[in-house]
DNA sequence: ACTCCACTGGAAATATAGGTCC
DNA sequence: GGACCTATATTTCCAGTGGAGT
């Protein structure tokens, strides 16, 4: 049934990009003057969740590489690598560059004096999730360095903008901007439907089943994939020949708890028993959650950590703050219910 | 309209974990 | 081993905000 389970992975770049095409040749014009050896403008790449940031980031990367020989790319992804030092080593340990500072105790200046330095090909660097970035200063690191072509994508141009300073503001200003919009549902079953064609078998699944999985996943590309590939590996592993709707239904879920619980993996555990806590004990105010989080863990953080660990998984979609004083209350967002058709 | 106070989030201080170097 | 680095996590301190209660 499955044929080709890479083309419905989740960092698959497909060959072809669909319907992207504005958006691809837009990035390709800008990164355009790397093949002549030249500083390329920043890129700003800003769109919902799924709508191929990422996907279209790579593409065009990758046939720069396939056109031209001497240019390089790295992808770091800033919500693992959140903090300006590991970013900063993510790039220096794709470019080779790390081999004698394996050490803990180097200094970020020194980072990035290896970045300076570096003389090796021009090289193309996604970061990807830059909003999730808790010092967004590694963009102004590397926007000064010439031999590197920045592409920056993220969800909401203007939360990134509240974040940089002023300096950085005004540089940005300045760089190209793609924007895209979330996917019609003609157009995310065309994308489902060539998933299929490269990966599954013919009849696996009908069209009437992509139209259903389109809908459901409300233009959003990403999670139109997982969707299709929880229920192929389902399918697959209780031996169907093709999908069958009552598989079609659970995967839907599935792929959406599948998707949230890729955030609750990077939670420490102090921070997944404060997300139990609003989970299950529905709106609380801060004091209660911290009340309630000191009676359930052995050597409890103080309030303003805790304060931190709610923002961040608010950041995250986590959890859902609603009022801006004392009237303060935390949920969990309730990821099935984004499903409801609008 | 006025005061109170829980809450926010920035900044600086401190603790911790892990490394290098001699 | 110990002296001395570092990044990162947490705590301490605090000015500012705005809802709730009078």
């Amino acid at each position: 049934m499955i044929r080709d389970a890479r083309v419905l992975r989740a960092g698959f770049v497909p060959r072809e990009v669909e319907h992207r095409d504005a958006e691809v040749n837009h990035l390709s014009t800008v990164l355009e003057p790397i093949t002549n050896g030249d500083p390329a403008n920043t890129a700003i790449v800003t769109g919902p969740s799924g709508t191929g940031k990422t996907c279209i980031s790579q593409f065009v990367t990758e046939r720069l590489r396939e056109e031209v020989i001497d240019v390089e790319a790295t992808y770091v992804n800033c919500w693992r690598n959140y903090t300006r030092f590991r970013t900063l080593y993510q790039i220096l340990d794709d470019l080779g560059k790390t081999i004698d500072i394996h050490r803990q105790s180097t200094p970020h200046d020194e980072l990035i004096d290896r970045l300076q330095q570096y003389d090796g090909p021009r090289t193309v660097i996604i970061l990807d999730e830059v909003d999730q970035l808790e010092d967004p200063g590694v963009i102004y690191d590397l926007h000064s360095l010439p031999q590197f072509a920045i592409i920056c994508i993220a969800n909401k141009e203007e939360e990134l903008f509240s974040r940089v300073d002023d300096r950085l503001v005004s540089r940005l200003r300045s760089s190209e901007h793609v924007r895209m919009d979330k996917y019609h549902d003609e157009q995310l079953y065309d994308i489902l439907h060539a998933r299929v064609r490269w990966g599954l078998d013919e009849d696996a699944i009908s069209d009437e089943q992509l139209y259903r999985i389109a809908d459901a996943a409300a233009g959003d590309a990403r999670l139109a994939i997982g969707m299709l590939r929880t229920a192929a590996s389902k399918a697959d592993r209780e031996n169907h020949e093709r999908i069958t709707d009552d598989i079609l239904l659970s995967s839907a879920d599935d792929a959406r708890a599948q998707i949230q619980q890729k955030s609750l993996d990077t939670l420490t555990p102090h921070q997944q028993v404060v997300f139990d806590i609003v989970r299950d004990h529905g709106p609380l105010s801060p004091s209660e959650i911290h009340d309630r989080y000191t009676e359930n863990v052995d050597d409890p953080r103080t309030k303003r950590t805790v304060r931190t660990y709610l923002s961040k998984m608010a950041q995250y979609n986590l959890l859902d703050a609603e009022g801006t004083s004392r009237d303060r209350e935390y949920t969990v967002i309730d990821h099935a219910a984004l499903s409801s058709p609008e």
